[in-house]
DNA sequence: AGAGGAATTTAGATCGATCTAATTTTTCGT
DNA sequence: ACGAAAAATTAGATCGATCTAAATTCCTCT
């Protein structure tokens, strides 16, 4: 490596022989500073420094003549310079588990909003669930000197692990996955209220035997979203129903779960599924067997995905509005940043409900039960077998 | 503002009265730095550095013995301030008009793969389509040091926009569209050879008269879409069939486009759509007058939304792969940082057809229409009306 | 032993801002 | 017009690394 000429590759091939040999190096590209500014406003640096920061300490016209100077030379604010004297940098990490599901992507839109409000940045990856992923990255971000981290944990995700990747001083809240041990902040969906909430409309439609599809993995979300079932079922001391095994929560695995649960003797009436993809395939498994979702067996899902309304029958669902957790969780991180000794706090956000065709209507006779803070436009009319398309199945994002 | 007490605030409140009246105050959380490692392994500041940036000039054993030193201290590196001095930073800038939209999503993921691969770190940033947010948050990008930017631009955004945001020196990497007279880097998909695939396997199948659905804005990803539509029917002679509006490119208006396009007199027996949801509306049209897309009317999409597969029936339509359009922008953006000097360049991604049922199969003794770059476990056999679930409707990314 | 040269190490300037502790200028009461 | 207080400005140190150029150590070979 040669060290002598310094920048070597990464610096600019700019037209040749522009440097004199022996003469001062011309800077061609040379970044305007605060020293130019202060020359040209005829000035101290340190006033133009104030000027930056909106101190209230400069004349008037002084600060005119300063903006003029700024504007006039195309000066560009150099926080790196700055943070490396002030320390913060508003700057903050954003470490994901994953990147690709739209409920990663709300969440991260979420926090986003945040951030841009208080003129912050966020870096952003993805670990993909990879451990070695994630120190790696960690600790990459706190070289780049964020003032704090959101992290989505990847599964298996270990206090000590976090601990060695230097997060243990660090304001840093842990958002959708805990992490037991870690004294952090954390903010997450209460997925154990939704599944109390989807579980009880159920009962309130008349089912007595209610199934639960999905999940076989030891994993958090699996046993909140269980204790909020049982909650439900006992609250009625009704029986807590086969709950099915899936070991990969996708299409096929609810799909196979479903089959073989309806080839067995007196099968649930109503079926609450892990997700919405879950569901998905159970009711694929429903329909081949020649039994329709919504009026022969009921099926409920979780995530309000977008095919969640667009599937025949639409999909009755709760979500945990991911774009509210981002929010939250980056207006936590910053107050966690702007008093770093404040005691640890958890933030759980609220299911919405969302009531379409696939859980059925009402036996009659019998009142619905109540759909907590689930708005009209998201409301099915509450059809038998509805066959011309509802206004809602209309609704959806634009593409590219 | 007490300038005296300096960092105030955001200083840590620890234990009080640790800091004895005119005595030095104990720097209790004080960050280990390159001076420190120095003292602790009995050696200069600058050979620390050596090390650090894995220069050959450092002996072996004092090289074993600095590793030591920073692995006894917790060293972590602080890259704002080597950066200060060396002036690039490994960090690039990722500014994108949405951040919910799948495509955009995946295109993170895909820029996220190349970065984390160089250890650079990206920051994120949603414009939602705003031209003054977007200029915002390109300014405060370079204001933290990015080495350069990815920019999916706002809509109406013009090349003197991008110049005031002092995008002009900085090294700029347009994806997903372009803007006119700004003579930076770009990579972006081939919306039309994917609307000539479509459009020709459709001919190939034995359509004659053929529909175009969606698009009235005056955008560039239209005027491309329908160049490669009209590209296709002229090579064969044909009439370029109905071209119908969609002023908001959603489900609604999609529905509402061929509603109307099918009371007429003559209708076409394919429609090509502006993409997957206008798609979808499409469908809900035809099935409520009774056609059936796939046997009545052929329809195809854009983009392969998730929804794509789990349709009944499932829409044929074509990808643009948004994750090898975003490893493709960042390596393009590396490479100009390397070299900010060469000449603009263009990357254009091919579209991949992706066949299912909502195109119906060929007319008899027709053979199908090549399908270029289509992978086996997205080619659906042609069956006539599926009925069963297929292998690929079960296929699906998990939930949360 | 000493010269020559390679291999290692280092002192001190530097990047561009902030911060401290002044100094200079202005204002104002008497 | 003078001095004190208030307002405005500034010089110089500083943040934590890199970079340059020079100094030191270590070999090898006469």
């Amino acid at each position: 490596m040669d060290l002598r000429k310094g920048k070597g590759a990464s610096a600019p091939a700019r037209a040749p022989g522009e440097t004199a040999p022996g003469g001062a190096a011309l800077p061609l590209a040379h970044r305007v500073t605060l020293n130019d500014i202060a020359a040209h406003a005829g000035v101290s640096r340190a006033t133009v420094s104030l000027v930056l920061r909106k101190s209230p300490l400069v004349k008037e016209d002084t600060r005119q003549r300063i903006d003029q100077a700024m504007a006039d030379l195309g000066y560009v604010y150099n926080r790196r310079a700055a943070n490396l004297r002030s320390g913060a940098s508003r700057t903050i990490g954003l470490v994901l588990c994953e990147i690709i599901t739209p409920n990663y992507s709300q969440f991260t839109a979420g926090i986003d909003d945040v951030l841009d409000a208080e003129s912050y940045v966020g870096f952003i990856t993805n670990t993909a669930e990879d451990a070695a992923r994630q120190k790696r990255v960690l600790v990459r971000m706190q070289e780049h000197g964020v003032d704090g981290i959101v992290l989505v944990p990847a599964e298996e995700t270990r206090a000590d692990a976090l601990e060695e990747a230097h997060c243990g001083g660090l304001p840093c809240v842990l958002a959708q996955r805990r992490v037991e041990g870690f004294p952090a902040d954390y903010v997450g969906p209460d997925y154990a209220a939704g599944m109390e909430l989807v579980t009880e409309h159920l009962i309130g439609l008349g089912h007595r035997h209610i199934g639960f599809i999905g999940g076989v993995r030891r994993i958090a979300p699996l046993s909140e979203r269980l204790s909020g079932f049982r909650k439900a079922l006992r609250r009625h001391k009704l029986k807590i129903g086969p709950i099915v095994p899936c070991p990969v929560l996708d299409r096929s695995s609810g799909y196979a779960a479903a089959r073989d649960l309806f080839a067995q003797d007196n099968p649930p009436t109503a079926l609450v599924c892990y997700n919405d993809i879950v569901a998905f395939g159970v009711m694929l498994a429903l329909t081949e067997r020649g039994l329709e979702p919504g009026r022969d067996v009921a099926v409920v899902g979780c995530d309000d995905v977008a095919e969640a309304g667009l599937h025949r029958p639409a999909l009755t669902t709760f979500t945990t509005d991911p774009r509210v957790v981002g929010r939250e969780a980056a207006k936590l991180l910053l107050r966690r940043i702007e008093n770093p000794s404040r005691p640890p706090e958890q933030i759980i956000v609220p299911p919405r409900l969302i009531i379409r065709q696939s859980c059925g209507s009402a036996a009659p006779g019998r009142a619905p039960a109540p759909t907590v803070g689930c708005s009209a436009a998201t409301q099915a009319p509450k059809a038998r077998r509805p066959r011309r398309p509802s206004p809602q199945a209309l609704k959806g994002s634009a593409g590219t």
